[in-house]
Formats: structure tokens, sequence, C-alpha cells
DNA sequence: CGCTGTCTTGAAGCGTTTCAACACAAGTGG
DNA sequence: CCACTTGTGTTGAAACGCTTCAAGACAGCG
């Protein structure tokens, strides 16, 4: 695959640091010592993907471990009936490929660059014999892995007990943790796959919202939160 | 807590050989060498919980790896109206334990045994130890959670883009890929949580498949599959 | 600036839930 | 072991929430 050379800083023209900022900036590779981070950086190769290319497909083997190192990455899944299910969002510092990385399987999701990212990439043997190298790191990897786990069983919780009017609020709460006003990290269209509804019950909802004066909606996806308990107490 | 000493192979009497077998039986610690397999009984203690008794529950902090020895585990999730919503069961040899054990924070669901249920424990602590010092066993646990990551990821992309209709109708095959006339592995009431629908939904339902002769219920939780294309193509 | 894709709004339709009542099975205690 | 009690399973009718389809407004990327 061609790699637009844009600018000077470019990793794949020799200034190699800014995969040292990658992995740096991953928190399963914080405070490692300088053994572990060359360890790492010499199994690490770096790619970017152009707004729409796909970094990994359904049905794919290969697999390797991929680092956002920057712009944003989204995992789907398509169902039987061929609708898409948004799995969640990765931006800079996060990364994904852990299911067929352990397990002799193929790829049941797809991730896709929704803008243009560069990712840090260690391929799954690399990966293995440095786990077996440094087993602190295999705890954060677990510890990273709990967290997710805990995540998508949160929303399948949501999915299979709360209405869809619920489940946006919920999100909508989830967001204010940050701020009261914040901006919609994705669009309308794939919140609704996200929340396992349609973009027109999210715009529907959202309104309903706005009329009774818990939230405000502003340009360019920006939402502000004009009363939490009314959303919570739904 | 009190446990009945019912039998005499019972684990607190001091017969502690059902202790290997339980270890032996779990995926993840086959084909150990001696020295692992010595590591690892060293620091598992059982216990015994009878039906209706939780297991850890949400909120507590306390963690440990529990393994299904005899016996059987539902885990499951209060969603914030307050319905129960099934993540999964667990039988002999599978385990559980796994999100408060790396990171830092609180079970946010309930572990409950369905049954007369052995379980054999290993502390955080112990756990932890004994991974930083065989990374093999790390690597193989991270197999296990990331197997767990995919079945999570299919409920949840189940019920966010599949009616219940069909969300039955893929439970059934997944049931038939062991054999066409299987047992139902728990109630329908459990069943209607798990799939994120009602108990009434499940019986409506299952009757359809039964009229238009797809499948054929028999006495004792038991299910006939006549027709499994017809159920794969709704 | 134009085109493509996202967002909004309305009205109709449908799948699923809810409630209530009853049949049935399983576990408990006499 | 039977009767009792408790919980699970079934069935009907009504109500509700969400999706679907269609059409137009808007925004954003090339």
């Amino acid at each position: 695959m061609e790699v637009n050379h844009i600018n000077p800083s470019c990793p794949h023209c020799g200034h190699g640091d800014s995969k040292t900022k990658c992995v740096q900036r991953v928190p399963i590779f914080n405070h490692l010592d300088p053994s572990q981070m060359n360890a790492i950086l010499s199994v690490v190769r770096s790619k970017i993907y152009r707004r729409g290319e796909l970094i990994f497909r359904a049905g794919e083997s290969s697999s390797a471990l991929f680092i956002v190192n920057r712009g944003r990455i989204k995992i789907y899944r398509l169902s039987e009936s061929g609708k898409e299910q948004i799995i969640r969002f990765l931006g800079p510092g996060e990364f994904t490929g852990e299911y067929a990385l352990f397990s002799e399987t193929i790829h049941e999701s797809f991730a896709e660059a929704v803008e243009e990212t560069m990712v840090c990439i260690i391929e799954r043997d690399d990966l293995h014999s440095l786990l077996l190298q440094y087993p602190s790191i295999a705890l954060r990897l677990l510890s990273e892995f709990s967290k997710r786990l805990e995540s998508v069983e949160r929303q399948t919780t949501w999915f299979g007990t709360e209405t869809v009017e619920r489940r946006i609020a919920l999100y909508l709460l989830e967001c204010a943790e940050q701020g009261l006003l914040f901006t919609l990290p994705m669009s309308k269209k794939d919140l609704a796959s996200f929340l396992g509804t349609t973009p027109e019950t999210i715009s529907r909802k959202l309104r309903e919202f706005e009329e009774a004066g818990w939230i405000k909606q502003r340009p360019h996806r920006q939402i502000e939160i004009l009363d939490q308990s009314a959303l919570a107490n739904l």
C-alpha cells in the first residue's frame, strides 16, 4: 500500500521519534524501563491510513496489535442481516487487534479509519515474545482487557434492559462527565448504530430533550447539558 | 460461612485431590509442567456455595479468580432501572472474577450459584505473582479474555441489530451445534433475560416455531431442531 | 461551488411489552 | 411420600415505543 509523505516528520522518512511518542502515550506502556522500551520500539512499525480505509476486516486471519498514534478508528461488526453495529471508537493512545491476537481465530469485526490516521503496529509473534519476556506488560494488557469487558458488558446491559430514550440519556450523561458542554465524538448516524437505534429516533429524542429544557444543541455537534437529574430520572 | 459436609470426598475434609482435578480441567491450566501445577495448587482453596448464594456482588472490591469445579454459576448485572441482565453461565472448568482482578475497581456484576456449586479460588495477589513467574499462563489468560470479548460483542451486536425473533432463532442454532436434540441450559425466564426480552415473548415465539414445524419442544426443557435453514433464514 | 452524505420531520405500521389470570412444575416441610 | 408453597411457564388482549419509508433541508468535503 502507498503512503502519502505529507510532512517532513513522517516516520517513514527516517525521523522515527514519533514512534517513540506513540508507544509512550499508550497507558499499558507507561513508565517502562529503557530496555523494555527499546524491545518494543525494535518491533514496532507504523503506517498511515486514509479516511475510510480498513485497518482489518472480518474474515481475515492475519493479526497484529494496532495502536492509534493520531487520528481515529471505528470498530464495528456486521450482523447476519447486514446492519452495522459500532462497538467502539479508538483515539490516540488506544489500541485494538486483540481478538485474533491470542486465539487462533479470524477477525469478526472491521476497523476503519474515520479520518487520516497513523497507526503503530506490533505483529502477533513479536508481541507474544515481548509478553513472555516482560510479564508485567502482560499484566497491564490483562487489566486493559478486563476494562473493555466491563465496558462492553455495560453496553449489552443497556441494550437488553433500557429503552432507546434512556440509552440516549445515559450516553449523554456519560459524555457530560468531561464537562456539561461537549462535542459528540461521532456523527448522529454512527451514534444511532452505537446505541442500537436509528438516526431518526436520535434526532427526535434530542429534540424532545431540548423542548423539555434538559439540553441545548449547538452547531458542530456540540451539546450542552442543562438538567442532569432530569435525564437521569427518565 | 458454614459449609455442609455432605459427602466424604469433600475437599474441606482433607481429601484434597479434587482440587487438582478442578485446576486440571481448566483449559488455561492444561498441560502445565509439574512445578507450575504445584505453584498453582499451593495457592488454591476451595469453597462450596448453596443454590442461590452469591459468590460476589456488584459494589464489592475484594477479588479473586473463581473456577467452577462442579455446579453452575450465573453472572448478571442490574440495570439502572433494576432489571436483571444475564451476561453468561459458567459450568465446570470455566472461571470468572476477571473484572476487579486486574483493574483497581469494584465488581459491577453479580455471581450467583444456580445449584450447589464447588468453586476453586485463587486470590488476586497470588494470581499476580503466579502470572509474573509463569508468563505463558498470562498469555493463555489473554487468549481466554479475547474469546470472551468476542462473545460479548457478538451478543451486543445481536441486541442492537436483530429482532427478538431472530435472536431466539440464532440462540437455538448456537445450541444445536452440539446436536439437534439438546436441553436448554437455563430456565426460559433466564433465557429471556439473556436474550433481552420477556418470558412471555420466548414462550410465544417457541410456540410459533413449533407450529411452523421448525422445532419440537419436549419435557424437561428439551428442544429438537427440525429445520435449521428455516430458522437461519428468518 | 456543486455534489454527496447526513440530518430532520411527518405519518403509518408493526413488533414487542405489559398486565392479568391461570396451568404447571419444582423444592420444602410435615 | 404427599400436600403445600413458591416460582416458572402459558395465553390473550390492549397499549406503547420504535422503526420504516419518503421527502426535503442542511452541512461538509473535494
